[in-house]
Order: structure tokens, then C-alpha cells, then sequence
RNA sequence: GCGGAUGUGGCGAAAUUGGCAGACGCGCUAGACUCAGGAUCUAGUGCCCGUUAAAGGGCAUGGAGGUUCAAAUCCUCUCAUCCGCACCA
């Protein structure tokens, strides 16, 4: 429980400032008038739509892309302002620099949320889904942005998802050639004779094998709160990414994508990329590529048989797929072979009912079906302390000739390599770990570097080491490196036919389907025989019946059953005759990723109807420049959404290999920060150093009485060496910290307040100014003040604030500037553009600050200094820019248009360059004098002056200067003695 | 456990990439204008010593070392916080 004690709140703006509002001379600035009229001026005269193609002619192409949201019936939380600011001022600059913008705004509309609000209230998800738009674009343009909204699209629109199905059909079709490295049209795929010569149905079950789309059994995360199963990369915990309910393992029919296929060019291509070395790492790690080989085993203890299957396999080579009598492991270190002492295989790896021996059957069985029951969550919870059995059986080790137990445990996985290790106890913890539990042999065979405290432990058995060093107890390799021994032992065994090198992924196919109403429709159908039976054979719906509606449905509720709410489809939906034979309709829908696959390119041509966008206009608007978003998407929708891309480049309709350029991720805004006191049941004060948690997690005191956490206000407490103290008990310790903003701590900000307190421009501005994009950082509502006071200063600055009218501040004239204004406004020209370009958005603001505070002080201000910082404003608080513009232009002729559209200002050299400058002098480091000098005076001149100096005189007195440093522009340094 | 990021005043932060640490904003203090002010304007504001006041001096970028004429910035170790991943052989 959050609790509060009462203290004063400063009294919401509006209310403190109506009643000065009157009193005071009109017009101030007021954002709540202007901001409206100028949306509405930029609404009609179209201001910011986007050209169909690119004006090579004046600048570059830019093609600048938000992160479309998820419209939650929420509305805008301040998160997402952050990202589409940086964006459009990135626009604005780019514009107004000649280059041709493509930046629009749509939306990611399918998805469980309105799902689960059409089960609770029977409202369709569609109504919900507009509705929820509706209030989104309606905050979006009270921010001011200059979307092009005649691009607009949503994934639900059935415009829009003809398409998704048209791309899915797309992939439907695609094979991956592994010799080109490229998806190769399905009719292109070689057919084998003896399948050919099984006839049409045959060669289709053939293809679907190899279909980048494919229908599989997978174990699949299936989640009974939720009424679907999920993607891996949905599951965090073992629980459900949304919601955070209980998922199990489940064997189901499902679509999966074939993504391993393009896992080394998903991990290729980012190395081109201008993203964030985190988010690249992040799609390493995920993709998670590990290099080895794969070894055979001999399964048994018969050296007869072994030397038989010594001589099958030198003759044969390595087998495509393991033979029955041999247990195929992966390994990233087969240097240590020599040191395998004893295997496992996974509980469901399919060899266990053959390995295990009668007397270890019951044991084996328990164990099975034990670690079947439990869900990943409970595997990976808790100590993670190793569990196995053994099977009974054994396998000989290649290299040592010598027999090892196979054992059963769930530390191996089913799903990685071939589900089955080689341990290594000596060189790899978890097998230490193992080894140690059911008192298995260690075998040392890479000897550790001298320097390891605990060498002798390893050599002797006793400690594990994963390092690298020199080869022992390993025949002929014994002093070899690691890295040589790998590749000789992998060379050595491969001529006998037993082993290869070989490439792991992390990475699994995409599991595809969801049991959903609210997704789109699979443009496929299962052909029925009379009976209404499934015959196992698949067609495309063909492109001209597509898009795949969603049925119109009863109800929208889950059954509790993993079979998907279309099955209850009328069947005048559910059946279709395609090439004369019924079929029956794919009842799964696709995830939420699919629309958001795609969305970029279709902002290219939004309203084709023939293709899903124009070869030409993409050619020239990819790939995206800037992607700004959050980094929650990391793996998700951009590891997707970049295979579809290469799938859809490997079949032509697309140009770039790649969709995104530059991402750059926003940081997150966390809510105020809190000062958190603890009191006990009597209302005392308890340190928070003092706080102790009990068995339940519960806090409690240092006696074990519960305590309960108080938001206390930041003035009833100062700050004590590096924590904070109570004012009034500096005994008491107080905890600072923000905190993800959230509906449950009741520290949301919502954008809708902010703006009708403080105005767009200043909740834009306040945005950016907070910090570095990428940064978390909390949110501060008197920053937003302190903000909107720039704004009211750069107001008064132009606008004569006593006059009834809008009016022209008397102090602004039509002189030039002097020298100082001159270079004041040159620098700020220099340093917006640069900092606006290289989006270092609260650099640039601090510096129109420093602006506004210096001409504020002349009591002559210079009009081509006002135009100058109008336009330099106007990206960042476009409609206080407009308004300015409107007035500085006044009584000049109409052609000089609205301040978004003007020509970015240049700066001129020559006004910087100032007639002396300030260098300071050290004397040791320590800085001693200023002296002013030329900007351009020499090494010698410099120095001169320095020891002209009677401070740096008295400094070095009596000393003798051993060296001397002159930096031009910067510093001079004397070292004496 | 592994990986990544971050650490600078009371707070958000800046620092031309090794060259005057703390720009700009918030907050705070004092003054001016005011019947009034949480408006506006002016001045001050890292910490410590020092003095009536100055002048001066010292210490400061999580901590400890190092490289350098010079370190927030580079190197080594270490601590803390946040975010990912988590038996991937």
C-alpha cells in the first residue's frame, strides 16, 4: 500500500492564472488559442504532405518513420510524444533544408486488447478499434506533428490486410535455396523423380517441406487465460509477455516461418546498419550463431559391432541424419572430446524409450514424464539444482574407444543442437555440476594457464575450467592450443564418417498462428474429401479472392481449448470451392507482428490497389533513414519485420536488403521522482536502512513490525551525505527514485492535461529538452514550466505584451545587429543547425535560451535576429512560430508563406570571429590568469602575454619553468619547479 | 551467473571528444516593481577555509590506483543502479 501525507500541491495553472490573466494587458501568448488555428491552417493548406516521389533537385530523400503505435483505448501516454517530437523536428529541419520528406502515421490496430474488451463487453473489436483511433489521431494532431495525413493506414483496414495475406502468400510460396542463400519461387524447387512419379499430390506434400510458411506440430506455448499460444519471444519467465499468465508446452498443429533459414543473413546484415550497438548485440544474441560440430556415438558396448560400424561409416561418410545405432550430439567444444565421460539426452529426445534399459525403465519413466509436466518456468525457477537419471545404456567415446553412460536430464534441451551433449565435466560447468551430484568421472584435457589460482584443483578433477590452454590427456593433440585442437580433432574424425563441423542457432522457426479472432485471416485453405476429412493437401486462396475477411461471429469467446473462435464461422465462410474441390478454411489467425511487418512500405503507396506499393516509388523512398521507437521492439518487430523484408527482396518487390538504416530508441520517461518514507503501525519514522523483509517479502522494521511506504514531499527533505534525511528526524533515511510510470502508482502523466495546461509547443519542447533522446529520464512538471516560460520570454521578446492587439514589441526594429548581437545570432544559427542535425534536441534548446536571454536584455533588437530565431524555433514549437512569423511578416507581401515552409538560416563565419579572446593560463594545471589575446596571435605572441601577466608572474616566481604548452584557441600551461 | 548501459551540484543535465568542470533549465536566496503575486525584471547560487567586506586559497565528476604538462573523458581494479538474457552444450 502507497500511502500519503498531506502536504501543499501548487494549484492547477489555469486556476492560478485566470485571474491575472484579466488583469494583465492582452495579448500574452496564449497556446490554447493559437495552437488549434495554426493545426487547422497546416490541415488545409496542406502544408506537409509528402511528394509521390522523392525532388532529387534541391536536396536529399528522406524517409523519417515513427514506430506506429498499438491504439490502446488509454489514448497517448508521454512516452510516445518523445519519439514522434525527435522525429518531426527532424522533418521540420529537413524540409526546410530543400529534402523531400516522406514521414506518416498510421496504426497497429489488431492485437489482444481489443480482443479481450469485445469478449468482457460483446462490443465488436472494430468499433473499439475505431473509436480508439479516433482519440489517438486526435492527440497526435493536437501535437502539432506534420504527419502526411493522406498516408494514414491501419492493420486492421481491409485494404491494408489484403496485403499482409497478399506477403503471406508471398512466403507461402518461397522456398530457401541453401546453395544461392536465397528464397527461390516454390515452382523453382527441384523435384525428385520418385516423388514426381507419385503424382500432383504427392509433389505438393513434397513442397510443403519446404515452404517458408509450413504447417508442423511444434511444441507450442499455449496459454489457457490468454485462449492462445505464443511466440517464444512472448513467453517472458515461462509466463505470458501480456498479462503474465501461467503458460504450458503443448504438441499442436501450427504455422510456422521458417526465419532459421535467414538466421546468417539476419546476423550479416546488421552489420551495415547505423542501429544501436545494444539492439545489435541483442539481435546477435537472440539469432545466437555458435560454430562446432557434430559427433557420433556409437551406441553400445560390443566392440564387434563397433568395428563394423567403424568400417560402414569410413566408407559411408557422415550421414545426412544419425543412424539408428548412433547418438549424434553438438558441441562448440569438440577439443575436449577426449574428456566426455558420460552423455544426455534430453527427456524428450525420441531415442530415450530405445536407450533405456528394462531395470532403469520405471526410473526413466517417472522422470519423463515428471519434466513433461513441468513448465519451463519451473524448470528454469528456483536453484536450478541438476536432475537426471540413467538409461542403462552406454555409447563409446570416438577418440578414447572407451565406453560412457548415457544419461536422461532436463538441463538439456530438446529444441537446441540435436537434443542430446556430450559431457565434458572438466570444461564445462552445468556438466560439472551434474558430474559432481551422481559421482561421474572428471577427466581433465585442456590444461589451464599457470596463473589460475585453482590449476591444480582442475587438473586433478576437482574444479571445472571453461577457458582455453594447451591439449592433455588427449592422444596426439596433448600441447596443441584449443582453437588448433578443435579444428584437428573435427578434421581427424570427419574423414572417418563420424563427425562434421557444424553451425547452431539459438534462434527457432516463428511460430505463426494464433488463436485469435482479431487478426487476419490465412489466405489458405485445407482441401476436404466427401466425408469432410482433411485430405492433407493445402491451396493458396487465390490473389483475386483475397482479402480473407474475418466471418461475422456470434460471440468472441474462448472455449478454454487450444482450437481457434473461427472454427465457430458459419459455413458458408468456412468452406470454399478452390480448383473445383471443397476445402476448408484456415481457422488460425496471424499474430500481431504480421501488419507491422510491412507497414513502412505501404506508407510508400498507401492507396494501390494492384500491388502492395509501386517498384518505382519504393526504389526511391527506401530504405527508412531514421526509425525512432522504443527498445521494447529490440528483437520482436525488428528481427521480423527484417526477414519479411529479405524475403520479399530475395522475390523482387522490394529493392533495399535491408528496411531500417538508422534506428535510434528513445528512452523511457519514467514519472516523477518520489520520495519514499517507511512508518510502522504507531506512525514512527523507520530509517530506510533499517528495513528488513520477512518471510512473505512483506517489510517490516528491524523488530519484524510491518512498516507501510509514504510518498513524503520533496520539502520535508534535505539532503545528508549521499542519501536522503527527514527535516524534521535527520535520523531518518528517505529513498529517492522514479519509477516506471504506471496505472497503479497513479504517477501517469497524461499528454491531454499537459496540454491544456501548458500547450503543445511547451510539452514538445519540455520533451526535448529533457535530456539526450535515448536517455531515461523522469518526468518533472515544473520542467515543463520552466519550458513554457521560454516560450512566454521569446513571446514578450518580439510581441508588444501591453497593446490590445497582437503587436510588435516597440523594441524591435529594422537595423542590423552589432557586432556582439551579430555573433550571438551567428553562434545560435551554428549551433541549432548542428545540433538539430546530429538530433542533440536539449543542447539546441539551451543555446535559443541563451538566445532569447541576451536580446531580451537589448533594448534594440534587431528584426533579422527575430525572423532568424523564429525559423530556427519553428521545428521545435511550430505553432508559437507561425504566430511570431505571422507578425514579423505583417504589411510584407503574402509570398512569404507560413514559418514552416521558410529556408533554413545559414550562419555567417565571418560575424563569429571576435577581436580578442579570453585564454586561460595554468601554472601546474592549476588555472592562475586570464589573459585576452588575438584570435589568430602565434605560439610566441601567446606566451608573451602570458608572462606579461603579474598573476602568472606571481605564480611562477622563484621558480624555473621546465616546459612549456601553448594550445591555440584554448589554453596555455606552465610547468615549473 | 552472463551480457549491455549508466554513475557529474538540492534536481534534469552540459562539456568543442584529452585542454577553464557544472552551459541551459528547475529549485533556492536576496532585491526591484506591486494592495497583492507561485507574474515580471535584476543579482546571487558546487563544497570547504578565510575576512566586516573583499582579495585569496584548497577540494570536487561513485571509489582506489595508473598514463599525461593536462583526465568527467584513456588504462587497471572496485562499488552501486538500471535494462536485457538466463542450463543454448
Amino acid at each position: 500500500m502507497i500511502g500519503r501525507i498531506p502536504f501543499l500541491r501548487p494549484a492547477p495553472f489555469h486556476s492560478r492564472f485566470l485571474p491575472f490573466a484579466i488583469l494583465n494587458a492582452m495579448p500574452r501568448y496564449n497556446p490554447a488559442e493559437i495552437e488549434p488555428r495554426w493545426q487547422a491552417y497546416w490541415a488545409e493548406n496542406r502544408t506537409f504532405a509528402c511528394p509521390e516521389m522523392p525532388d532529387l533537385s534541391k536536396g536529399k530523400k528522406r524517409y523519417i518513420l515513427d514506430m506506429f503505435p498499438y491504439p490502446s483505448g488509454d489514448g497517448l501516454h508521454v512516452g510516445h510524444p518523445e519519439g514522434y517530437t525527435a522525429t518531426d523536428i527532424a522533418c521540420r529541419f529537413a524540409r526546410m533544408n530543400g529534402d523531400s520528406v516522406l514521414h506518416p502515421m498510421g496504426f497497429d490496430s489488431f492485437g489482444l486488447p481489443a480482443e479481450e474488451h469485445a469478449i468482457r463487453t460483446g462490443e465488436h473489436p472494430r468499433v473499439q478499434t475505431a473509436r480508439n483511433i479516433d482519440n489517438f489521431t486526435r492527440q497526435l494532431k493536437m501535437l502539432g506533428f506534420s504527419y502526411d495525413w493522406d498516408r494514414t493506414i491501419a492493420t486492421t483496414d481491409e485494404e491494408y490486410f489484403r496485403w499482409t495475406q497478399g506477403i503471406f502468400l508471398i512466403i507461402y510460396d518461397t522456398w530457401f535455396d541453401p546453395e544461392t542463400r536465397t528464397g527461390r519461387p516454390i515452382g523453382e524447387l527441384p523435384i525428385p523423380a520418385a516423388v514426381n512419379d507419385q503424382g500432383s499430390d504427392a509433389v505438393l506434400r513434397y513442397q510443403d517441406t519446404y515452404r517458408l510458411a509450413y504447417q508442423d506440430d511444434a511444441l507450442v506455448n499455449w496459454c489457457p487465460a490468454l485462449g492462445t499460444v505464443l511466440a517464444n519471444e512472448e513467453v517472458i519467465d515461462g509466463k505470458s509477455e501480456r498479462g503474465a499468465h501461467p503458460v504450458q508446452r503443448l504438441p499442436l498443429r501450427q504455422w510456422m516461418l521458417r526465419i532459421t533459414s535467414y538466421a546468417e543473413r539476419l546476423l550479416d546484415g546488421l552489420d551495415d546498419l547505423d542501429w544501436p550497438t545494444g539492439i545489435k548485440k541483442l539481435q546477435q544474441d537472440w539469432i545466437g550463431r555458435s560454430s562446432g560440430a557434430e559427433v557420433d556415438f556409437f551406441i553400445g558396448r560390443d566392440a564387434t559391432a563397433l568395428d563394423l560400424w567403424r568400417k560402414a561409416r569410413a566408407s559411408s561418410g557422415f550421414p545426412a541424419t544419425p543412424t539408428s545405432d548412433s547418438l549424434r550430439v553438438y558441441t562448440t567444444r569438440p577439443d575436449t572430446l577426449y574428456g566426455a565421460t558420460y552423455m544426455v539426452i534430453a527427456p524428450e529426445h525420441p531415442l530415450v524409450d530405445r536407450l533405456t534399459t528394462a531395470d532403469q525403465k520405471s526410473e526413466v519413466d517417472t522422470y519423463r514424464s515428471k519434466a513433461s509436466f513441468k513448465s519451463d518456468r519451473e524448470r528454469t525457477e528456483g536453484d536450478r539444482a541438476k536432475t537426471g537419471v540413467f538409461t542403462g545404456s552406454s555409447a563409446i567415446n570416438p577418440v578414447t574407444g572407451k565406453p560412457i553412460p548415457i544419461w536422461v536430464a532436463d538441463y538439456v534441451l530438446a529444441t537446441y543442437g540435436t537434443g542430446a551433449i556430450m559431457a565434458v565435466p572438466a570444461h564445462d560447468d552445468r556438466d560439472f555440476e551434474f558430474a559432481v551430484q551422481f559421482r561421474l568421472p572428471v577427466v581433465a584435457v585442456v590444461d589451464p594457464p599457470m596463473s589460475l589460482v585453482n590449476r591444480d584443483e582442475v587438473l586433478a578433477g576437482h574444479a571445472c575450467f571453461i577457458g582455453t590452454g594447451k591439449a592433455i590427456n588427449s592422444g596426439s593433440f596433448d600441447g596443441l592450443e584449443t582453437e588448433s585442437v578443435k579444428a584437428a580433432i573435427t578434421q581427424e574424425l570427419s574423414i572417418h564418417g563420424i563427425a562434421r563441423a557444424a553451425v547452431n542457432y539459438k534462434l527457432r522457426d516463428w511460430l505463426f498462428s494464433r488463436q485469435r479472432f482479431w487478426g487476419e485471416p490465412f489466405p489458405v485453405a485445407h482441401e476436404v474429401d466427401d466425408q469432410g476429412k482433411l485430405t492433407g493437401i493445402k491451396r493458396a486462396i487465390p490473389e483475386q479472392q483475397l482479402p480473407v475477411l474475418l466471418p461475422q461471429l456470434a460471440d468472441f469467446k474462448p472455449h478454454g481449448r487450444p482450437e481457434p473462435p473461427l472454427e465457430k464461422a458459419a459455413d458458408d465462410w468456412l468452406y470454399v470451392t478452390i480448383d473445383g474441390k471443397r476445402h476448408k478454411r484456415e481457422t488460425n489467425t496471424m499474430p500481431q507482428w504480421a501488419g507491422s511487418c510491412w507497414y513502412y512500405l505501404r506508407y510508400i503507396d498507401p492507396r494501390n490497389a494492384s500491388a502492395l506499393v509501386d517498384k518505382a516509388k519504393e526504389k526511391a523512398w527506401m530504405p527508412v533513414d531514421l526509425y525512432v521507437g522504443g527498445a521494447e521492439h529490440a528483437v520482436l518487430h525488428l528481427l521480423y519485420s527484417r526477414f519479411w523484408h529479405k524475403v520479399l527482396y530475395d522475390r523482387g518487390y522490394v529493392s533495399t536488403s535491408e528496411p531500417f538504416g538508422r534506428l535510434i530508441n528513445q528512452g523511457m520517461i519514467l514519472g516523477e521522482v518520489e520520495f519514499t518514507g517507511f512508518q510502522s503501525a504507531e506512525g514512527k519514522w523507520v530509517s530506510s536502512n533499517k528495513l528488513r523483509r520477512d518471510a512473505d517479502g512483506n517489510r517490516t522494521d528491524e523488530h519484524g513490525n510491518p512498516v507501510t511506504s509514504i510518498s513524503v514531499d520533496e520539502s520535508l527533505v534535505e539532503k545528508s551525505g549521499d542519501s536522503f534525511v527527514l527535516c524534521s528526524d535527520p535520523a531518518i533515511r528517505i529513498d529517492s527514485r522514479a519509477h516506471k510510470m504506471s496505472k497503479s502508482r497513479g504517477n501517469v502523466v497524461n499528454p491531454d492535461v499537459v496540454v491544456r495546461e501548458y500547450g503543445a509547443d511547451s510539452l514538445r519542447l519540455y520533451e526535448m529538452f529533457m535530456g539526450p533522446l535515448e536517455a531515461t529520464k523522469p518526468w518533472s512538471m515544473t520542467g515543463v514550466g520552466g519550458v513554457r516560460n521560454f516560450l512566454d520570454r521569446v513571446w514578450r521578446m518580439i510581441v508588444d505584451d501591453r497593446a490590445d492587439t497582437l503587436t510588435l514589441s516597440p523594441h524591435v526594429a529594422d537595423v542590423r545587429c552589432d557586432p556582439e548581437q551579430a555573433r550571438v545570432l551567428h553562434s545560435t544559427i551554428r549551433k541549432v543547425t548542428e545540433d538539430t542535425a546530429s538530433l542533440s534536441f536539449n543542447t539546441a534548446i539551451a543555446r535559443m535560451m541563451e538566445f532569447t536571454n541576451h536580446f531580451t536584455r537589448c533594448d534594440v533588437r534587431p528584426r533579422e535576429a527575430m525572423e532568424a530565431i523564429v525559423v530556427l524555433l519553428s521545428p521545435y514549437a511550430p505553432h508559437i512560430a507561425e504566430e511570431l512569423w505571422s507578425l514579423l511578416c505583417e504589411g510584407k507581401q503574402a509570398a512569404q508563406g507560413c514559418a514552416s515552409l521558410q529556408t533554413w538560416p545559414k550562419w555567417d563565419e565571418a560575424a563569429l570571429v571576435q577581436a580578442s579572446i579570453e585564454l586561460p593560463v595554468q601554472v601546474n594545471g592549476k588555472v592562475r590568469a586570464k589573459i585576452q589575446v588575438a584570435p589568430d596571435a602565434n605560439d610566441e605572441i601567446v606566451m608573451q602575454v602570458a608572462l606579461a601577466d603579474s598573476r602568472v608572474g606571481a605564480a611562477i616566481d622563484g621558480k624555473t619553468i621546465v616546459k612549456s604548452i601553448v594550445v591555440s584557441g584554448r589554453l596555455v600551461n606552465l610547468v615549473v619547479k
